[in-house]
DNA sequence: CTAGTTTGCCTAAATGCTTTAGGCAAATGC
DNA sequence: GCATTTGCCTAAAGCATTTAGGCAAACTAG
């Protein structure tokens, strides 16, 4: 029969163009199949099983945020390169919620390690520098920017912004403006307001 | 034969220890019909279908959420009234992450629209009234702190934090106090640093 | 260019979750 | 007590996952 040029990179770009379509939730190794016009045991041979199938776009994803980041920072500093950090993050999620949605998808910690999640984690931690945080506080900050910016992109996914004003896109920017002014004055550990 | 007592609310609170045990997304109609040592089709008197119960615990868990928090705001304003609400939502997390994550779940308008997730959004607002933002800075800031706290919640309850330190406990008070500080000082509309 | 090997996609089959249809017996109400 | 309602049952169909084993297409030599 016919071969049809199966691989797990085709697979995996395929995959990740289903999550977009319909949901990361509802990738499946049956529909990917169907689209391949191939019966679904031929997947397996490329793919462990379903979760190897959904971790390996997770990863693809993260990768693609990872280089897109890169290039966005590349040459920026201060709030410009907050901004840009912020934007691809959240346009990405805009141009791909399958993908984005996989990029937040919980991986166990040896592949989450190996993952470009780690080279995001350190770009963030780059741009923080030119907040000149000490640590721990450059950590506390690593993880509200994650927090917040994961927070918000699947809020908005979920379409938690979309029937009410102001537009989500304006409050993205004066969160944005808020993270940076919060940077610029990250309070010392906590005295009652005196 | 025997009769168990089934009824939705049973259903619904089994659902919701089963999500804490197993995780939300692997909550099933079969796994519960097996705990309460029934045939799978006797659940679908009491619920439509798996998405429907699903939606149910999602209910069940936002009620919890906006009844807990709704005695521990009671009595305190500012950041304290900010602490409480936020450690809530954390202590809830980690004492019922599967719960937590049915409180994540994507509903649609309308189902959200008459949950108690509107209570707790109305709760942030009146906490926020403490800052005196304008609108629609509070509107803004609404965003922000949902944003923080829901991305906070999933990414600890992914691990995410787990094997690094500082210990997040740590990070979540410095987190609360920066979010204070914030919302103290909530930045104008952007003027590049001057 | 043919023979051997690898590899890709196939059929077949088991398992498990979901969901609907229709039945009987237990609980409820008069 | 009898009728009605209601709760849980059996049966069956549909679809996703996954494994085992087979055949033919595509590489690899000689």
């Amino acid at each position: 029969m016919a071969r049809v040029g199966l691989s797990t990179e085709r697979l995996v770009r395929a995959g990740a163009e289903l999550a977009d379509e319909v949901g990361f939730e509802q990738v499946t190794v049956s529909e990917l199949a169907r689209r391949f016009d191939v019966k679904v045991a031929s997947l397996y041979s490329h793919v462990k099983n379903s979760q190897d199938l959904k971790t390996r776009i997770a990863l693809f994803a993260l990768q693609e945020l990872a280089d897109l980041s890169a290039d966005a920072v590349a040459g920026r500093a201060g709030k410009d390169a907050l901004t840009a950090f912020a934007n691809v993050y959240r346009d990405y999620a805009h141009a791909h919620p399958g993908r984005a949605a996989a990029a937040r998808m919980r991986l166990d910690p040896e592949t989450a390690a190996a993952s470009a999640g780690l080279r995001l984690a350190q770009m963030m931690r780059a741009i923080l520098r030119g907040y000149d945080l000490p640590e721990p506080d450059q950590t506390h900050a690593v993880r509200l920017l994650g927090s917040t910016f994961h927070g918000y992109a699947s809020l908005e996914g979920a379409g938690g912004f979309s029937h009410s004003s102001p537009d989500s896109g304006e409050s993205w920017t004066r969160i944005l403006d808020a993270l940076d002014t919060l940077l610029r004055n990250w309070p010392a550990p906590d005295r009652p307001t005196g």
